[in-house]
DNA sequence: CAGTGGTCTAGACCACTTC
DNA sequence: AAGTGGTCTAGACCACTGC
């Protein structure tokens, strides 16, 4: 084959252009979160290059969780109905060591136009039109986290109280299947702050107790922040867990 | 080249045999932190196999943060004395965004038996020798971590306040240098909590002010674990940040 | 059985570093 | 120029899936 690199202005390796070209199609939703991809003799194809220069840019796909290799049957879009992905963004963990299942309990779900400090973080102008949820998750009839959460109007459409309380499963699975969004990645800012009251309230501790504060910004392809939450967790019997390498 | 797999004992792929062997390697110390190991053509001929199949092992290698490959110079040992992997492991950083730099007051550095609780995640005998370092880490001025950190003895032989004090640099990188111990991982449990008397004396906070309270086992090598931090953290103005994916 | 991803090879050439 | 890691190819064969 003599197809070479080409295209002086940007030198790049030939997988990193390809997986640019992949990762262009992923956003344009050519294919869709669950569906197989082209097998890699097929985008070799399209793309004239060898199997294994597609195989290159497919492995670093994988290791950012965006595709999913299934030996014998193919390389899938990522997708947080997934069982192995449903919990890939909650690091909250019982002391105990069993695994935990957390029960959604849905307060409200608003308009409001943004303050400057989340449409700073979700890079949209101030004062531009959000959707405000309030939500409250227990374990074991006890209330851990007490959660907002800030979302465009734009893009989440028609979101009403009713489409959550009719929801079960993880909000970011409610995404993909209503709203064309999948989270590819988010990141997280923990501070330890005293209950006031309205966290007291809703986690029925005392106004002081100490909460972990957890702020998350989620990013959709092409770092496109998408959601903005601020989190409450009870830790009295529940940690957050963190591996670092 | 016919060498073929064999060992029908247990099956794996030659790459995962040979990144095995690289591990052997290191963990016996035959290439110190900071030094270059051999290049793939030479593991190549030492294994027998080809140089893909050496590269595909060191991959995984330094993806692990274990090897550091340099374009033209050759592969290295990780190390913690390198610039890049000095705060691989600390995670908090101020509001404002501005890098920190913190220094440190190492308070005493003793022996004591093990607790139960310790001895349990370094996995050692309950009541073995340990040494406990308490130290405070300071930021333009203001005291932000109070940490108490536990080593057994016997691997740490010698360590002691002077040493501390005469050491400026990361502790990790102590490890290297005087202990030949080098940290590849660890796990970090993080709750909030209202500081007691001796983190408000040590922190200059109010006793019940919230403080994060981190909880980290460090890894040597296959999964050894050879450290123990409690560490309370001072959020008022700083963070601990965390990236998801 | 055919089709998928997974491994392995041998050889060519590129990019970077050092002498 | 020589030595290192980095990219790319073409082809062979293995392992797993589903018809």
């Amino acid at each position: 084959m003599t197809t070479n690199l080409s295209s002086l202005a940007t030198f790049s390796p030939l997988y990193q252009q390809i997986k640019a070209m992949l990762l262009a199609s992923l956003q344009a939703g050519e294919w869709q979160p669950g569906e197989a991809i082209p097998s890699e003799f097929e985008l070799a194809a399209r793309y004239e290059v060898s199997q294994g220069t597609v195989r290159k840019a497919i492995d670093e796909l994988t290791t950012q969780n965006l595709l999913i290799r299934k030996q014998g049957k193919g390389t899938f879009v990522a997708t947080h109905h997934e069982e192995h992905h449903q919990f890939r963004f909650l690091r909250l963990a019982p002391d105990s060591g069993l695994p935990m299942v957390l029960k959604n309990h849905f307060l409200t779900c608003k308009k409001i136009k943004a303050p400057r400090l989340i449409a700073k973080a979700l890079k949209m102008p101030t004062g531009e039109s959000l959707i405000e949820i309030e939500r409250v998750q227990t374990f074991a009839g006890a209330a851990i986290v007490f959660e907002q959460i800030w979302l465009p109007s734009l893009r989440f459409k028609g979101l009403s109280l009713a489409t959550l309380l009719a929801w079960t499963g993880p909000l970011y699975a409610l995404y993909e299947s209503s709203f064309a969004t999948h989270m590819v990645r988010a990141e997280e800012k923990i501070k330890a702050v005293a209950s006031d009251s309205i966290s007291a309230s809703r986690l029925k501790t005392a106004i002081g107790t100490p909460l972990l504060l957890v702020e998350r910004v989620s990013y959709s392809y092409g770092n496109k922040p998408v959601e903005m939450r601020i989190a409450r967790y009870d830790t009295s019997s529940q940690h957050y867990e963190n591996a670092l390498s």
